[in-house]
DNA sequence: ACGACACATGAAACCGGTTTCAAGGCGACC
DNA sequence: GGTCGCCTTGAAACCGGTTTCATGTGTCGT
């Protein structure tokens, strides 16, 4: 029994006390464990009972250090625990488990935690990054692409990294389409603000199929009915109120999100205007919530979308070392139409 | 520029590199990045300015297994994307990162990968490890224990670790007395399995509680009434149905989560019968569905109970070497009222 | 002017693995 | 029986940091 370090915090056996105990040579040990070379019988079985005895597992981060890959990828992800956040984490958790990867999670809860995270992601070392719903600020950017680590984006079109998106124009579009084939013409927009800490677009995009929607078929969009704030339901809540008691309030709203569209539905019920009778609603996104209270929106396949960044992410780890060219992979949307969306009740034009 | 080493995968500047870059040894450079000693002025300059001329970062990997401390913690949950655990997950993470921790995610999706987990986590070396909602296995906790690791069990009591809990079986209680109170008498509950390969034991403990307040009132369960299978909302769909088929059907059910009382909220819904007129039902955590859907539940405050593992976790790691005795933390718990429980309407009794 | 001492810095050991390289042992072949 | 070569194993270097220890330099007091 020999003295434990006194620096360490804990006691596990490290590869030189199963060595000393199998009375063979560091290198040994680790050959048997990684089936690296040939051992020979009896010197195996020694050393599988030292390992047994002492209840040995390598550190890994000691493993990390001297093979130069670690085996685990950092995940960044802007409010992790917003329920969108959390279906493209449980794609990507899935995959990575599968093939062995540790994740590393680096949450953005508020605006100057994003720079200071994409830091402390690389800090890690890990063999690759992934990188959700949120484009990397510009210099972080280019320490990505400096540092030659592999990086994908899920849920984030991006021309410098391999990524998984939707697209956003043709979903605020698709959004729109459905409320005008209702019949509705006074249709008003809630989204994010334009322009945002965390470099969001989907929103804007969003915002670009709806206006595409509404031009197409001749329909005029007050400056009054377009509303924009922070993503949040209580935001969407007020924005609401605020069109509501617009002189001319609109018979419809397009939200950006299916978060936005339940702070509408708030809104709504909270003034005693019917939904789908008074105000027909359209979310985005189709979160777990969204069928309990019958919200119409375009759904898009968050659970894929997680799962196929993370494989998309195990290739390029996997590729040869120049980097292939990044891939952009396009993921469908589906119009789920719930109860929040009827035609007006009055056919005004 | 010197040749970047054939074995690592990125091109991050090291140690080595702004030493010579700033023309000093490694060991001021790292008296620099970690002010752990004077340096003087110009030398400092030069150091800080070969750092930012180079981007560098020290590795964690790298200062991890010089330390002896890697200042990341294993967070080690079952079904870390069910909302539950998502909450408190959310809490445990807020005061992770503000402490600077980084955060190993190990999530468990099935049964077999329990005990892997465990060991996958301790491989990582953290300074300590949360356990969300469940117990380690022998095996396992026996490692823990032994290898000094501190840990600390968020939502789970348990005598041998630093824990937060609720006492479940005040909770059926007091779930059940609610509906009892409103005058119900056929009362059903649906649960867990009693044993199940995760060790799960809230289901169990709410059982009894509601054992106990339906013997205090000299109530019958009839065999019928009590329910288990696997936590999922379509098992208690099932479960429902077959409550529902009975010749005395229930007037009420108390679900052991939430998530069971939306698979009851749906087995009711299917059959047609009215939830509140003709069956009440509460549930138990109050995840952020309940308030959409009008359920009555139990509250327990998870957000909070990840934000206290957390700090309790931090401060067995800042704790001197001999750990503390273990801290068992108890929260409370809320009725919250809504729409899915009532009066039964026939008072037949 | 000289010794004592604090301070700044470099060299080297160390953390716990992996990997290279060299060497010993053994069988095979001639 | 000697040589060659393969197989197994150990010693040592390395990964990129931190920390200890020794050394050199400057400052201060007398």
């Amino acid at each position: 029994m020999k003295a434990v370090s006194r620096k360490r915090l804990h006691r596990l056996a490290n590869i030189a006390e199963v060595a000393a105990s199998a009375g063979v040579a560091k290198a040994t040990v680790s050959r048997v464990v990684n089936g690296t070379a040939a051992v020979r019988e009896p010197t195996r079985r020694r050393v599988e009972e030292a390992i047994l005895a002492l209840d040995y597992r390598p550190s890994q981060i000691a493993r990390g250090l001297s093979r130069g890959r670690t085996t685990k990828v950092g995940v960044i992800a802007p409010f992790v625990t917003h329920p969108s956040a959390v279906l493209l984490l449980q794609g990507a958790e899935e995959r990575l488990t599968a093939a062995s990867y540790e994740i590393e999670l680096y949450n953005v809860g508020r605006p100057e935690q994003v720079d200071e995270q994409f830091r402390n992601a690389l800090d890690g070392r890990p063999d690759g990054v992934l990188v959700i719903t949120m484009p990397p600020p510009a210099r972080e950017m280019k320490r990505l692409l400096d540092a030659r680590v592999p990086v994908v984006l899920v849920d984030f079109g991006h021309p410098a990294f391999t990524n998984t998106y939707i697209d956003n124009v043709a979903g605020g579009y698709i959004a729109t389409r459905h409320l005008i084939e209702l019949g509705h013409r006074r249709i008003a927009f809630i989204g994010d603000p334009s322009i945002n800490p965390y470099g969001f677009n989907s929103s804007v995009d969003r915002c670009v199929g709806f206006r595409r929607a509404m031009a197409e078929s001749d329909l005029e969009i007050p400056a009054a009915y377009m509303k924009e704030g922070p993503h949040a339901r209580h935001v969407a809540h007020r924005l609401t109120a605020e069109l509501l008691n617009l002189k001319e309030p609109p018979t419809a709203v397009v939200a950006a999100s299916d978060t936005q569209a339940l702070g509408v539905l708030d809104g709504a019920n909270n003034l005693g205007v019917e939904v789908s009778q008074e105000l027909s609603v359209i979310g985005f996104d189709d979160i777990e919530v969204a069928a309990y209270v019958g919200l119409t929106t375009v759904r898009q396949p968050l659970v894929l979308s997680g799962q196929r960044g993370a494989e998309l992410l195990l290739e390029t780890i996997a590729a040869p070392h120049p980097p292939p060219t990044p891939i952009a992979e396009q993921l469908p949307l589906e119009l789920i139409v719930r109860k929040s969306s009827a035609p007006p009740k009055l056919g005004r034009r």
